[in-house]
DNA sequence: AACACAATTGCGAATTGTTCGCAAGTGTTA
DNA sequence: TAACACTTGCGAACAATTCGCAATTGTGTT
């Protein structure tokens, strides 16, 4: 959290209250959200901002976007992961991430955007 | 194409005009595509239309959907690959796909979406 | 070939998601 | 404490996506 405030100092942002209003909604519920939802969770913080933050936190890959159906659900990027994520309850669970694409020629500084889908065992029967 | 068709039958859909006039779009621009510019392609099909189609689509696994900045993009699934992207200058080029997610304990029917970004050499100057 | 019926379409309106413009407020640096 | 640029909140604007429903069409059956 105190490192994640660092990050955006250093990437050259103000540390204002909803910044630190909307890092510590999504440091706390460690799932992916919406922004419907984490809006919710924040009233106090306007909409607009919500959006304006989360566009700079993804920028600067801070956090990670994925779209599971209909939902672009937001995560923070902090700790390398990924999600699995059942289609018919929602069920998840993180995946660590020790991909490395690091070297891909023609390209520099990349970055990658993983996520899978399935039944879990449960809803399977 | 002819095999696409095929296996919207077999997913219990019927081939109708704007059906196949999405699918024969996807499949001539081999880049992924938003549904603006796919609609602008095929005015003939009502934008409804084209959401309901992409909808369907994806729920069948023929089609993936991927984020990249802004912008929803759909491409053909017919052949499994992945795509890296220049945040610049829009440059991609396609990855051949030889994941195998295939077993992962607690989830059965496993689908994985992956996209990387980066710079390309050409803008890293 | 005509029929029957459920599935699909087009249309416009409704809903939802996201961005904008600008005046007022705030963080940072000196 | 005084700048001053960066941010915010607010509403309106704009864009994306879905809905409801009457009209149309694909497909399997006579
Ligand atoms: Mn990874
Ligand atoms: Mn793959
Ligand atoms: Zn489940
Ligand atoms: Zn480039």
């Amino acid at each position: 959290m105190e490192k994640l405030k660092k990050q955006l100092v250093k990437a050259g942002y103000k540390m204002t209250a909803p910044r630190i209003a909307v890092l510590e909604e999504l440091s706390v519920s460690r799932h992916p959200i919406s922004v419907r939802n984490l809006h919710k969770k924040i009233k106090a913080v306007n909409r607009a901002s919500v959006y304006r933050t989360l566009n700079l936190l993804e920028e600067s890959h801070l956090v990670n976007v994925e779209v599971i159906g209909k939902e672009k659900l937001y995560c923070l990027a902090n700790v390398p992961h990924h999600h699995i994520i059942c289609k018919q309850c929602g069920y998840m669970e993180e995946i660590k991430c020790n991909h490395n694409f690091g070297y891909f020629k023609n390209f520099s500084n990349i970055h990658h955007q993983l996520t899978l889908t399935g039944v879990c065992n449960k809803c399977a029967k």
